[in-house]
DNA sequence: GGATGTGCATTAGAAAAACTAATGGTGTAG
DNA sequence: CTACACCATTAGTTTTTCTAATGCACATCC
């Protein structure tokens, strides 16, 4: 396409001038002094080869060709700022996907989104559960619940929720005969672990607790296969704070001892820099944040 | 108006970008590298918060935004260009406002404008004689005819014709009782004047013309009144070749000697550098320079 | 009628934006 | 598995745009 434009910015200039037919005010708006003005109409007339402006003494006023070309002009830059704010609107609604550990998804994000979801009818919430990978965030996904350590660069991160590890186990282990009265009284159970017997043995090691074989007891590719398999009774879990949440409040699980270990990880909401303030995406940012508040709120109430 | 619009040379970026569906070929058609449109399009993206394009292996696609903000622009740049090209029409046209002095236009432009009219019906001249002044270029006037040495700053100046000053008068002289066969006849006659008698000083001093009274004779304001003066056999004038020529051509005045001064002075085309390729101005300019040239061979021709 | 004010033009230099060249990464085609 | 086609990124240069200061022309106000 062989175009041959005038120079945007000196029409955007001109436009503006021409509008209030005084350089100095036209500056004013478009926050640059008059001489800027000045230079960018001269600029477009030159390109012109036209005068635009007849500039009389303390007036300014549209030549009959300035008059015709700004009443175009007019009309282009209202659909270019029409055109943009259609398209900023649709991005406040539409889809957004979230990808998110699986087992975040299923014990807090499920639970809650449908909230969301009434209170932001334009927006058509994804849950896209997958395992943890860095490069949750792609074309395909617009933010991402990571569980780390805070530290990625090129995107925003929030600090949802703060973790810590207690053991938790299924109400009907006090009934046996070898009740949960102390800590030594672990090495009466079976330990049930997460992937590898790591984390257990730091709890262990934080505590004290010296005598429990962690060399035993099952392990789970999931979190949430451990927690499971406690709430069955089957042995005793190192439950995530966040994630036995809902077991816990509901009684099928219990957290026999006050020892909690804070751990460095945590759950962050993630999104790309350049999307953050998206409509959609700050909406389900905010969201998120708040869920987190009411939380913490509950909590204290306990 | 709180207007706030994206950059307008990103738009342009995306727009080719989008139509191309490759910054390669964008960058090509927009004679930038493809880094160019890499950058732009991403501070377009930055902008708004969105991406537009989907940027797979070796092809690009547009987002669905992208599609729909693409679409309004494709339509927004041709206006932009449709508009200029309106304008740009209409200075190829309208009323075209020729200054020059009251002699040559009579003598000169008059006789020959309505040729120009009929090869150029959409453009309306107006001939505006006016006693020279420097200051003949303004809003209200297009080009000028200027006599003068060729000497102006910020304009385009063409000499026209160049100037020699000879003897002139009616050919009712030599049947007079005192011919004018020799120089020294002219002590004679009734020289008439231009202004001042310093033409006729100089010319006479040129030529070693002694025992001539140049203190003698009429003065008149302009030189068209010398001229008439002596076709109706007044007296003789020291006419201007350029002014003279219908008159001399019609045979009311003769040249009674070969002597010809040439002067300093022309008459030049000028218009404001600035419109010089404006498509009225330029078509105008080059007329009158294909008349000059014209001119030129029927003097060759006699 | 001189002093002041308003508005645009011009100049030189500073600031910002745009561009380039080089290089890297990724996935495809041969 | 090499070469290629494309886009991204980086650092540094070039170009454009803007500013501050000043000038100029006219009007208006004492």
């Amino acid at each position: 396409m062989n175009r041959r434009l005038p120079p945007l910015n000196s029409l955007k200039t001109f436009e503006a001038a021409a509008r209030h037919l005084s350089f100095t005010r036209a500056a004013d708006e478009l926050f640059v002094t008059q001489a800027a003005v000045s230079h960018q109409v001269k600029a477009l007339e030159d390109f012109l080869s036209m005068k635009l402006f007849l500039r009389r003494n303390r007036s300014l006023l549209l030549t009959e060709e300035g008059q015709s070309y700004f009443l175009d002009l007019k009309d282009i830059f209202r659909s270019i700022q029409d055109a943009t704010e259609r398209l900023l609107a649709k991005g406040a609604k539409g889809a957004l996907t979230v990808a998110l550990p699986p087992s975040f998804a299923i014990q807090w994000l499920v639970p809650r989104i449908s909230r969301f979801s009434q209170q932001n009818p334009d927006i058509d919430v994804r849950i896209k559960a997958v395992d943890f990978d860095e490069g949750f965030l792609n074309d395909d996904v617009d933010v991402a619940i990571y569980y780390g350590k805070g530290k990625w660069s090129g995107v925003v991160a929030d600090k949802l929720h703060t973790e810590y590890l207690t053991p938790m186990c299924s109400p009907l282990l006090f009934q046996g005969n070898k009740p949960l009265m102390k800590l030594d009284d672990l090495r009466h159970h079976v330990l049930l672990h997460d992937s590898s017997r790591d984390a257990w043995k730091g709890w262990l090691r934080q505590f004290n607790v010296l005598g429990v074989n962690v060399n035993h007891g099952p392990i789970f590719s999931h979190s949430m296969l451990v927690l499971q398999a406690a709430a069955l009774g089957q042995g005793i879990a190192l439950g995530h704070s966040v994630l036995a949440r809902p077991e816990v409040e509901s009684g099928r699980l219990v957290c026999p001892f006050e020892e909690k270990q804070i751990t460095n990880n945590a759950y962050y909401f993630v999104c790309h820099q350049s999307q953050a303030e998206l409509g959609k995406i700050a909406a389900f940012r905010q969201w998120l944040i708040q869920q987190v508040e009411d939380d913490q709120q509950d909590e204290e109430f306990i």
